[in-house]
DNA sequence: TCTGGGGTCCTAGGACCC
DNA sequence: TCTGGGGTCCTAGGACCC
């Protein structure tokens, strides 16, 4: 089984905040350089889409109401389904917060038939509807993950799909090739130049044309997949192969200083990421975007694996002192992989390493751009209780008072120091839980605070 | 006002080793 | 003096996914 969850994030805000039930919903980053995360059904019909420029979606749909993530939130919804499927079986998938395969084999009832499977998705559907509030979601059911993935996503929305053993090929062969998983507009321009459109298309090539147009290991898979063969196993426990913090800028930075200092930022979450998942690096990455949008990275592998702040800041830095920034940076990155379970300290001298630099005066609280006022956020009034923040600017913010059981609520503005007010809650997830993992330890030379703004998400 | 952030996997070349 | 044949590790870049 394959279960996804209908335009996600959207219906969780949609849930919470009756007033945009039935809206255009947006949710994804809100600054100059945002994209759009979810956008809901009805703003999918302006030609609103996922990745797209944010820029772009408000072109095309003004009038949507565009928020931040609350991936608090999104996290407890995802974690309340994630139960629900493992009550079907133990061998549970996850892909993202909305989505996961289940290998149903592997539960209790390993053995049902076409009716009993359809029951069993209806079930859990209902069963999800009413234990989320309100969100649904698409099911897919099929001999492989392939199969039921492309299942779900012919389920789309709120359904359910069979495909029953013996019609998978007879099932895909009309779809886009682009509808199968791994086929990206890259791998789509090269298949049709040769001639290939839809999964029949690709029936007809064989596993010779296709290796040597896309590579041995891709060529092959595809081959497989087109022919609806796939034994990959869901695979409940996926161990971590890296972890990373990238940040694009509001607006490019050259100052190699404030870079510097962001990088250090980076490194201290990347390691306080490390150190929580118990975990230590033996490679340290840092990834620049340019101006004009290419990118490169350097790494280096150190002799031993690490979780220390100071060394992962200190090879980043150094990796970043090798590329000219003076022209500006887009977007800088601060990565770490090679991951493994106990600690090997690198013959680091430190201190010797250090030398000619100038170490801070203090060690400056990380202090970053308040969470606050961001559109979509929960904030809480004295008298007027639970709400969100419908927008802000010009040192007011307006906000709507309602919540998932209240119906649609009126609006109200507020000076954005209005002591009645208690701002959001610092949100955290991919999209603005930079909160700070503030490691203990040596001093680290930090850069100037209160940096660039960052775009959120 | 083009183009996020966090990942995974693959390829290709060079260094290095036996 | 006229060039092996693996294999592994590392680096850099790219495609792709949600």
């Amino acid at each position: 089984m394959h279960l996804d969850l209908d335009a996600f994030f959207a219906a969780v805000e949609q849930r919470d905040k009756p007033s945009l039930r039935g809206k255009p919903v947006i949710v994804g980053g809100i600054g100059l350089r945002g994209v759009v995360s979810t956008a809901s059904y009805e703003a999918r019909r302006y030609g609103v889409g996922s990745a797209m420029a944010m820029s772009e979606a408000r072109r095309r749909c003004p009038h949507a109401a565009f928020l931040a993530g609350r991936f608090g939130a999104y996290r407890q919804a995802s974690g309340i389904v994630m139960g629900l499927l493992r009550e079907l079986s133990p061998l549970v998938e996850p892909l993202s917060l909305d989505e996961a395969f289940v290998d149903l084999a592997a539960g209790p009832e390993r053995q049902l038939g076409d009716s009993a499977l359809r029951e069993l998705a209806a079930d859990l559907r209902a069963r999800l509807t009413t234990a989320t509030d309100g969100l649904t979601a698409s099911v897919g059911l099929g001999s492989s993950k392939f199969i039921a993935k492309v299942a779900s996503e012919l389920a789309k929305p709120d359904g359910v799909r069979l495909v029953t053993p013996g019609t998978e090929v007879a099932t895909i062969a009309p779809l886009p090739a682009r509808a199968i998983p791994g086929v990206g507009p890259a791998t789509m321009d090269r298949l049709a130049r040769l001639g290939v459109q839809t999964v029949a298309d690709l029936q007809r090539l064989s596993a010779a044309e296709l290796v040597r147009e896309l590579g041995k290991s891709a060529g092959e898979h595809l081959r497989a997949l087109a022919w609806a063969e796939d034994d990959r196993p869901v695979e409940a426990e996926r161990e971590t192969k890296s972890i990373s913090v990238e940040d694009t800028f509001e607006h490019d930075i050259s100052d190699a200083t404030v870079l510097g200092g962001i990088a250090d930022r980076h490194a201290a979450q990347v390691a306080g990421r490390l150190a929580k998942a118990e975990l230590f690096a033996r490679t340290v990455t840092v990834k620049v975007r340019w101006p004009d949008f290419s990118s490169v990275s350097r790494s280096r592998t150190l002799d031993g694996a690490t979780d220390r702040v100071e060394v992962v800041s200190r090879v980043a830095r150094d990796l970043l002192d090798g590329l000219d920034t003076s022209h500006g940076v887009r977007l800088l990155g601060v990565g770490v992989s090679g991951l493994v379970q106990v600690a090997q300290e690198p013959l680091f001298d430190l201190e010797a390493s250090r030398t000619g630099r100038v170490v801070e005066e203090a060690e400056a609280p990380l202090t970053r751009r308040p969470a606050g006022w961001l559109p979509g956020s929960d904030v809480v009034h004295t008298h007027y209780g639970p709400g969100w923040v419908w927008g802000s600017g010009l040192g007011r913010v307006t906000v709507r008072f309602e919540t998932a059981a209240t119906g649609p609520g009126p609006v109200r503005t507020f000076a954005v120091d209005d002591p009645d007010l208690t701002p959001p809650v610092q949100p955290s997830g991919p999209c603005g839980g930079r909160s700070a993992t503030v490691t203990k330890g040596p001093r680290v030379t930090k850069g100037p605070p209160q940096l660039a703004n960052t775009s959120c998400g």
